[in-house]
RNA sequence: GGAUAGGUGGGUGAGUGGCUGAAACCACCGGUUUGCUAAACCGACGUACGUUGUAAAGCGUACCGCGGGUUCGAAUCCCGCCCUAUCCGCCA
């Protein structure tokens, strides 16, 4: 979330930069309603207080009167302490009533796009950052979307994941199974030579984490939640691993700090269905090696180009087609200043599929995970936190399969081929 | 799952009702000494919110796993929960 003191000092940029996602004025106005509730809040944190120091020092002075015998003279004055006591007691229980209200607008409110955000309404505004400018694979007439091809060489099923699971569930199999265990492997490695530390974290994980990473309370439909233990299966490795530096106070020689993960994501997607979402293209269960900085504000934009060659890199090995986009305010991300995907280009399909998206959220994450650093000079600043994919591995695989189909079999990329330890699928 | 013992500041650890936001030691940081390093010595050293101040800094409040209760007053007493260790049971 937006920290409050951002909001009151600079109402205007972050109104300027709402709108940019598309807000209407109206929307807008939330501001001013979180400015006034939060001077109300400071008010009776006011109050508070005093009341408290109030009896506190009437405590003492009851003390040192039972010390000195004059109990009467003590007793006179526990009336005056019970009073404040009842006034502390619906004071705080009013201001945990405007903590609730303050945060429940607080939430409300998506991150402030960078400056250099193009305003838009729909993937209709995003900007091509890079396009591919080299032809596609040429494929032949009879080229096959990926879930034909995963039937005709056996690499997935996703019938019999219904009967083992449910629909979205792809059973990986055979030379499927094995490419998909060389991707993560070749991802990861990836990972490792441009600095990012190998993570392999639970993939259940608590409220306290979801709601760290922003998935509680909004986006809790989005989440697998096994209530028996209330624990959550992640949606993305960035949950686990961005909340390793939650509640944390980083020294500045800790940043920044790079780290990589591959897990399984879980997601319900109550989203749609129909021809776009056949195949690998949507599931409820796929892999993914994450990318995780924890970063000086000073740097974070620096890094998150360094995020774009990393993960180009990838493309370029892969042998992909692929075009980065500049999202538009209004399809970024909630928790989002600044957001590239990438995506790639599904030959037989023909069109373009997103597998990676890389992140700049500023302090956004951080103002709830309470990440933060000591400064220069001593003083204690919000890090800035930034994700990205790289890769997710179902929709890599979908153009993967289709882009290298050839009437001998599936091409192998050359990359991938001392991994998968086969250099054609047939 | 059962039994027992515990959860205090970055770490170790003292503290059983007011003098404790918390001893002592270690680490970290600043300084003195030193040819340099080390040692020794001196000093500073939690976080959040509120508030005063241009600032430096000061003041108030809260926090000793979490939540509630008793009391004029709670790290300390009581209740519930969570977690950790050990033993037993179960088990990849």
């Amino acid at each position: 979330m937006l920290q409050l003191k951002v909001i009151r000092e600079e109402k205007k940029r972050i109104a300027a930069g709402l709108r940019k996602r598309n807000w209407s004025p109206a929307q807008v106005k939330v501001l001013d309603r979180i400015i006034k509730k939060d001077d109300e809040r400071r008010a009776t944190q006011k109050s508070l207080d005093d009341a408290l120091a109030e009896s506190n020092q009437l405590a003492k002075q009851i003390g040192d009167l039972m010390k000195s015998g004059k109990k009467d003279e003590a007793e006179s004055l526990k009336g005056r302490v019970a009073d404040l006591k009842t006034l502390a007691k619906n004071l705080e229980e009013a201001q945990n009533s405007i903590r609730l209200e303050l945060d429940d607008m607080l939430y409300s409110v998506p991150n402030c796009p960078h400056k250099s955000v193009p305003a838009g309404k729909d993937a209709e505004d995003n900007k091509v950052a890079k396009d591919w400018t080299k032809p596609f694979p040429a494929l032949a007439d009879d080229a096959q979307p990926h879930w034909e091809l995963a039937k005709k060489h056996n690499l997935f099923d996703l019938e019999l994941g219904v009967k083992l699971t449910g629909a979205g569930f792809p059973v990986y199999r055979g030379k499927g199974a094995k490419l998909q265990r060389a991707l993560i492997q070749f991802f990861l490695d990836e990972a490792t030579k441009a600095g990012y530390e190998e993570i392999l974290p639970p993939h259940l994980v608590n409220a306290d984490s979801a709601r760290g990473t922003g998935q509680l309370p909004d986006k809790e439909a989005q989440m697998y939640h096994c209530t028996l233990d209330d624990l959550y299966l992640i949606p993305t490795a960035e949950v686990p691993v961005t909340n390793i530096v939650r509640d944390e106070i980083l020294s500045l020689k800790d940043l920044p700090i790079r780290m990589t993960a591959y897990t399984p994501c879980f997601r319900r997607e109550a989203g749609s269905y129909g021809a776009h979402v056949r195949g690998l293209n949507r599931v409820h269960q796929f892999d993914k090696v994450e990318i995780v900085r924890i970063e000086h504000p000073d740097n974070s934009y620096k890094a998150l180009q360094g995020m774009l060659r990393h993960v180009e890199g990838i493309m370029k090995k892969l042998e992909l087609p692929y075009r980065i986009l500049l999202l538009c305010g209004g399809d970024m991300g909630f928790a989002s200043a600044k957001t590239y995907d990438f995506e790639v280009w599904s030959a037989a399909q023909k069109r373009w599929l997103e597998v990676s998206s890389v992140s700049c959220f500023e302090t956004f994450q951080s103002n709830r995970l309470k990440t933060r650093f000591r400064d220069e000079s001593g003083k204690i600043e919000l890090a800035h936190t930034l994700n990205g994919s790289a890769m997710a591995l179902a929709r890599i695989v979908a153009a993967l399969l289709e882009n290298n189909q050839t009437p001998e079999g599936i091409r192998i990329p050359k990359a991938l081929q001392r991994y998968t330890g086969f250099k054609i699928i047939d």
